[in-house]
RNA sequence: GGCGCGUUCGUCUAGCGGCCUAGGACGCUGCCCUCUCAAGGCAGAGAUCACGGGUUCAAAUCCCGUACGCGCCA
């Protein structure tokens, strides 16, 4: 693909938490927007909240979108390096610039000193709505000067709101929503500056977006309301505004806005508990997107050849963790044992089967189980048995071990495979059908019980290469452990 | 309170005026396969397209209201 330098596509997040699901998918559709088209992908940290950003979430969020496997051309390496042409993609060292321009719109008349308290801002609020709700006209958009010396003299910090027009109506032209039409008589001022001199969130990432050079604003509904101030700000210093696309909001199982109440929602939590990255961006690409054959399954990169703004959805979806563990299993089933061996290697290193234990190898087990593995948790949890001592399951031990017989059928399959040659898939399972029939058993009556005995369990890998890759020494001991155990 | 956005199976969605007796996917149920559990295959249940009015020969699809949900102003 060539490069396009004409689209430029950034995700902001505010270092205030980690990355959750609904960032990631923001992010996700930044990046493949601008994948698709040749473009840029800019990474910028709005960490203007000097009380809530930490250091701590900007490492969380880069882990995470590195994690996700998506790149960004343009932004934060760590907390020390950066690279891309826009100077510092950290808000906090950009102050100037904010500065800057706030003085050019002071200067123009376009924004004026407010000097109103929160408590005066609610007060008149309140008296809007009661009087049928329209904008609350400021106070101080029509300072005289005295008035202004006397509020600075009482030591009166001001924010700076930018003066939106009293008539007229301002249209977003929106990529996702269509034509959306404000009133503008309806907006209030935007505060642009704060008291502490710092930008507002809506007008840093004006600033910067334009500094950025940004093509498409791609970014959360919660953004759509404030849209129309931001395009007036543009209007104001003279710029183009970028194309907007607003994304819808993705909700919990009870329709509220997705939170940490439904569970996990951090990136990094999915990771912690297995999931594959290409699985969760496969899954949230689909969530709010689609192609018109409702396909669902793509690959990282065939997502990037099939991502178009105009297959988003405008209502908001609710997110479910099932169908994500439905696609995760999909996604470990494709991959080879030897990758899931290695993909799962944390899991695995907690358990301590890495580096690998005596006994079967990983890889054949993986192998063998491999479609059962949802997350990569369970690859470590499905084998343990493999390399621990056998704990048995209510199922195992109270039901099928405690069936009548079962003890003269453990003995005689440890006299059946004490000496067994070869000890191999094949060659046991003649060899134990032949065992059934001589004693009139059915198969069932012999391959539970040797299931449960060997493994603790009732469900498992398939019996007789369970068997083979266990060992005859560990197959036999664990069947007159089991027969001593039932007395 | 105002403004904005949204509303198709439980969930994600297809659908952009006739192909819809509404298609696919997850989940659910049953059957097949089978040494268990999965995976896989097949079949099925599940949406009067939020509701009410229009427009039209024809509406899930266009228009207007209402309700509900969400967002922004906060």
């Amino acid at each position: 693909m060539n490069q396009n330098p004409a689209i430029r596509t950034r995700f902001a997040p505010s270092p205030t938490g980690y990355l959750h699901i609904g960032g990631a998918r923001t992010t996700l559709y930044n990046w493949l927007f601008a994948r698709r088209h040749g473009g840029v992908f800019v990474l910028r940290i709005e960490d203007t909240d000097e009380v809530r950003s930490t250091e701590a979430s900007v490492t969380a969020i880069l882990d995470s979108i590195n994690w996700l496997g998506l790149d960004w051309d343009e932004g934060p390496l760590d907390l020390e390096r950066e690279k891309g042409g826009s100077g510092s993609y950290y808000q906090m060292k950009r102050l100037p610039l904010y500065q800057e321009h706030v003085r050019r719109l002071l200067d123009a008349g376009r924004a004026y000193p407010c000097y109103c308290t929160k408590e005066e801002t609610d007060a008149a609020r309140k008296s809007a709505i009661a009087n049928g709700g329209t904008r609350p006209e400021d106070p101080c958009r029509r300072l005289t000067q005295a008035k202004r010396r006397e509020h600075e003299a009482a030591g009166r910090k001001p924010a700076v709101r930018f003066i939106m027009p009293d008539e007229g109506e301002t249209v977003v032209e929106d990529l996702i929503r269509g034509r959306v039409r404000f009133e503008n008589r309806l907006q209030p001022d935007l505060v642009i500056q704060k008291t502490t001199g710092g930008p507002t969130y809506n007008f840093a990432c004006v600033i910067d977006d334009h500094a950025m050079n940004i093509s498409h604003v791609i970014r959360g509904d919660e953004h759509l309301s404030n849209t129309p101030a931001q395009m007036r700000i543009y209007e104001a210093l003279g710029w183009l505004p970028p194309k907007f696309a607003h994304l819808s909001m993705i909700l919990g199982p009870d329709g509220t806005k997705l939170s940490k109440r439904h569970g996990a929602t951090s990136v990094l939590d999915y990771r912690d508990r297995g999931f594959l990255p290409e699985a969760l961006v496969n899954y949230l690409a689909l969530l709010g997107w689609s192609t018109s054959d409702s396909r669902q399954l793509f690959r990282p990169d065939e997502l990037v050849a099939a991502f178009d703004l105009s297959g988003c959805q405008k209502n908001p979806a609710t997110f479910d963790p099932v169908k994500l563990e439905w696609m995760n299993g999909e996604y470990l089933r494709g991959l080879a044992p030897a990758e899931i061996v290695s993909r799962a290697r944390t899991f695995l290193e907690a358990a301590g089967f890495v580096p690998q234990p005596p006994g079967p190898p990983l890889e054949r087990l993986a192998a063998m189980e491999r479609e059962k593995f949802k997350l990569l948790k369970d690859v470590p949890e499905r084998l343990a048995f493999f390399y621990r001592d056998v704990e048995f399951s209510e199922q195992a031990w109270g039901k099928v071990l405690a069936a009548p017989g079962v003890k003269d059928v453990l003995l005689g399959l440890v006299e059946l495979l004490d000496r067994f040659e070869p000890f191999s898939d094949k060659a046991l399972e003649a060899a134990i059908r032949g065992f059934c029939a001589s004693r009139g058993l059915k198969p069932g009556q012999v391959f539970h019980p040797l299931r449960a005995a060997v493994s603790g369990r009732t469900e498992g890998p398939t019996l007789f290469l369970m068997l083979e890759l266990m060992g005859r020494d560990m197959v036999v001991g664990r069947l007159r452990a089991a027969a001593a155990r039932l007395g």
